[in-house]
DNA sequence: CCACTAATGCAAAAGCTTCTCATTTCTATA
DNA sequence: TATAGAAATGAGAAGCTTTTGCATTAGTGG
């Protein structure tokens, strides 16, 4: 039950809480905007505002229930965490994303943080291109 | 001179454009935002309107000469185009930013890209910390 | 030096996100 | 279960960065 998960995250068990929450696990895998979850609530004729879908995203964020990232655009998009990082490829064509995961590549970065003298708190790697469909399209 | 600079990426050799040229080349090495480059065309005493910063440092960027990023916090920044690419560090207390190339990572991002089938336009690597500095002050 | 076109400054507007505050909802307790 | 206090919410205003419209100005080729 979610409502356990919101106690345990220390955040009261609110029907905007809940609703959100079951929406992004919903939408799984997806990478959300604040936009994209309020337009889901109004569809299901949540009387939820903006505003809040703003504020719990980020409590979400704070709580470690969600991941927040800033891909190209300017705004930011989230999606449940699922409990083990990844990094992001994107389509600038049509929007697609896919995962990834590169254990060298991660193993690099802890060495130049490390090299720097940095304590590392996060890192974001967005490689971005033009993928296999749109290829196909352009051709 | 700048001037031949801006008319072989074709453009006007106008004068906001010389100035902000100039502005970029004093400070290289530095990630500024459009605000920065204005408020240093103030201090100048230079009549050049915000708007116009942003619409040249879009058009210098197609043209090559300036590259943009989008580090956390909504907005993006520009540095003058050194010839070759380079990642970023940054310490998310003070605002410092370290610049790095590691040709390990490099390659492991181009055999991500070509694995998914993806034609690689560009990619950003943001390792975020605390920099030695910081962590000192924080003991 | 002129005429034509591109570029500029200013103000308004857009897009995303945060804030304010009166009102509502949780939750702990009796 | 009823109640009081604290926390959360909705609606709209406001904040920030960035873009756009338009009348005016400034480069440029001839
Ligand atoms: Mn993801
Ligand atoms: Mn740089
Ligand atoms: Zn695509
Ligand atoms: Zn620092």
């Amino acid at each position: 039950m979610s409502q356990q998960e919101l106690k345990k995250a220390g955040l009261k068990a609110t029907v905007p809480r809940l609703k959100i929450l079951k929406i992004l696990e919903a939408k799984q895998g997806k990478h959300m905007r604040a936009e994209d979850v309020y337009k889901c609530l109004l569809a299901s004729d949540e009387d939820i505002g903006l505003a809040t879908v703003y504020r719990v995203l980020t409590q979400f964020e704070q709580a470690g229930l969600v991941v927040r990232h800033h891909f190209d655009g300017g705004h930011s998009v989230f999606e449940l965490d699922q409990g083990e990082h990844h990094d992001h490829m994107l389509c600038v064509k049509c929007g697609r994303v896919d995962e990834f995961v590169d254990d060298i590549i991660e193993e690099r970065q802890k060495a130049i943080a490390e090299q720097g003298g940095y304590k590392i708190t996060d890192h974001s790697l967005h490689i971005y291109g033009v993928c296999p469909a749109c290829q196909k399209n352009a051709a």
